[in-house]
RNA sequence: UGGGGCGUAGUCAAGUGGUCUAAGACACAAGGUUUUGGUCCUUGCAUCCGCAGGUUCGAAUCCUGCCGCCCCAGCCA
């Protein structure tokens, strides 16, 4: 097997991907099929935005066309004008040009083949195999019986070809208002598959869709629509969901009934499902209109315009998708792995930066008034080639409240009275008063600091255990900080019924009162950085402004203070 | 006995009769390193593969029965 591993990201030799599905494509290529072809695609219907869910099916199908030196398409499903949208169809293409998947000139519709799929059921109709039934929406589901049941044939099933093809033709023409005939293919009211019991091809809608206007008025079906559109445009493996596997025998079924130029096949996969959220559009759109979340682009959704906002990384989806894996099983993956996910790529791209998200005034009573002195600083320690930058340190600081406390645990290594702690980057400070205002609340810290400890040096060989990270108080930069978490506070918040009724109240906390480092001020759109001892951020690439910058914390890092902490409050 | 699918650790997931006294990842736990209580390193984490029988020298892998979960009765996709 002649293939080069390259793909995005990581080490050297990436172990060839394996699931049942490539092991399907192996097979075929072995067995001679397709004529030694791969061509996959991914058929979004154009009526709501993309979602990570989506993007495991999207990175599946194009990965395997590249793996195998194939092709990979684009194809709008766009069979129902009365859901779909020409808005969606430019933010889904962006979302998966984003993700990285390239169907190079392939960008197919479903509706440019609404007339091959005309003829194609006119074929049906003098085959014998399909009929215009007059039955009412009620009846249809009357005669079609139960899942124990057998159905009954619809009287119209003998129609003559002749006399269905006419009705066909004025259907389409517009002669008869919407519900008053369907086509439906002939085949089997007592199957055991639902699918099979005469389905639907075609309905009546007058209504103009968003590609080919008022020139039809009747619409083919999902099923009739979908095995074609993979034949005409020659797709090997049609990758999809296990919902669909009741519907795979309709689907070989057109496709051997019909003079189609190639037989795909259909293969099924669970999709993604992760805890913590909700995948459905349905909810999500509930999510939107309702005004739980600020849009589409929330960074607390799912979506892939959320997790952009939010700080996610096309190559961090794609680094959980390969963890996720593929197989038939469902599942539901623990929301850690994506954020395992980011962060393991961040750790090592994204540089360290410096931000007091809660500020307390800290005093350097032994620092000279009026002095600012510019101290070198390693930009990430996992990567010296991103270099060093200068950072100011002078006479006032701001240091995070929480690295403070009056009184503190022996196992707390941060400030508390009389103690000594490395700034990161400056010297070493002890806390030498503690300043309140008239209700008790702590305004201010006066320290001293240590002048031979410049760069956080140990003069002495004297050990500090804990390192705080600050930010000079003249050069700071003032930010808006805005920090997530889960939307949901249940882990499967569709359990129980209203999942609304679990969102979490705490999902985004504003902080405004934030001080960068001066660097910061003009950081552009697209910037990932980690807040040293905080967390990883990127710049809101709606509401941030050059000198008024708005971060997003895309994912907080690690704590095992606070797990400590947490296991002796229990 | 309606049909279709699936059941391997807390969560995903390899495994297709012997090399399985069952990979790997996340999570979790313990220890070490550390100018981020971050990263990194080390170690631990299923004598067991939904359950019960059976076949076999040998089964998570084959057979039988049972149990559980998901999908199908849209003129949605």
């Amino acid at each position: 097997m002649s293939d080069e591993t390259k793909s995005a990201g990581k080490g050297a030799e990436e172990a060839e991907k394996s699931d049942f599905i490539r092991e399907r494509v192996r097979q075929d290529l072995a067995a001679g099929r397709n004529e030694g072809r791969v061509h996959t695609r991914f058929p979004p219907e154009p009526n709501g935005y993309l979602h990570i869910g989506h993007s495991k099916a999207i990175l599946l199908s194009y990965g395997i066309s590249q793996e195998f030196g194939g092709q990979f398409n684009l194809r709008f499903d766009d069979t129902n004008p009365e859901k779909e949208e020409d808005e969606y169809v430019q933010a889904i293409m962006e979302d998966i040009k984003w993700l990285g998947a390239d169907w190079e000139d392939r960008l197919y519709h479903t509706s440019d083949y609404f007339g091959q799929l005309y003829e194609w059921a006119q074929h049906l109709i003098r085959e014998g195999k399909a009929y215009v039934c007059s039955l009412t929406e009620e009846q249809v589901r009357e005669y079609r019986g139960t899942v124990k049941e057998a159905g009954r044939p619809s009287p119209d099933r003998d129609r003559p070809a002749e006399e269905s093809l006419g009705l066909l033709e004025e259907m389409k023409n517009g002669e008869h208002p919407e519900g008053a005939y369907t086509l439906r293919a002939k085949i089997d009211m007592g199957h055991a598959n639902m699918k099979m019991r005469d389905p639907l091809l075609y309905r009546i809608k007058r209504m103009p869709h968003h590609r080919t206007g008022d020139a039809w008025n009747i619409y083919p079906m999902y099923d009739y629509a979908h095995g074609q559109g993979d034949a005409i445009e020659g797709i090997t493996h049609s990758i999809c969901t296990l919902e669909f596997e009741v519907n795979r025998p309709l689907y070989d079924w057109f496709i051997e009934n019909l003079p189609v130029p190639h037989a795909p096949r259909q293969i099924e996969m669970a999709r993604l499902n992760l805890t913590y959220t909700v995948m459905s559009k349905r909810k999500l759109l509930q999510l939107v209109t309702e005004g739980h979340v600020s849009g589409w682009d929330d960074p607390r959704l799912i979506t892939l315009r959320g997790l952009r906002r939010r700080g996610y990384t096309a190559s961090a989806i794609a680094t959980l998708c390969d963890r996720v894996g593929v197989a038939k099983r469902n599942s539901t993956v623990d929301f850690a792995l994506l954020e395992w996910s980011i962060r393991e790529e961040l750790n090592r791209t994204a540089d360290r930066v410096m931000a007091v998200l809660r500020p307390l005034k800290v005093v350097i009573t032994n620092y000279p008034e009026g002095e600012v002195e510019w101290l070198e600083a390693e930009n990430n320690p996992e990567d010296a080639a991103r270099g060093t930058r200068k950072i100011p340190f002078s006479r006032e600081i701001w240091i995070e409240r929480e690295d403070f406390r009056e009184e503190a645990p022996r196992k707390f290594f941060r400030l508390k009275p009389g103690s000594e702690v490395r700034l990161k980057h400056a010297y070493f400070i002890t806390c030498d008063e503690v300043v309140k205002d008239d209700s008790g609340e702590v305004v201010e810290l006066r320290c001293s600091y240590d002048p031979e400890s410049r760069g956080g040096q140990s003069p002495d060989g004297r050990k500090v255990r804990g390192t705080l990270h600050f930010v000079e108080a003249t050069h700071a930069v003032e930010a808006e900080v805005r920090l997530y978490d889960h939307l949901f506070r249940e882990p499967f918040p569709e359990e129980g019924g209203d999942f609304l009724a679990n969102l979490n109240p705490d999902s985004l906390e504003v902080l405004t009162d934030c001080k960068l480092e001066p660097g910061l001020a003009e950081a552009g759109t697209d910037y990932h950085c980690q807040f040293m001892r905080n967390g990883y951020f990127c710049v809101d690439t709606v509401d941030s402004r050059p000198g008024v910058p708005v971060f997003n914390r895309t994912a907080t890092l690690r704590d095992s203070w606070a797990k400590l902490e947490a296991k002796g409050k229990k």
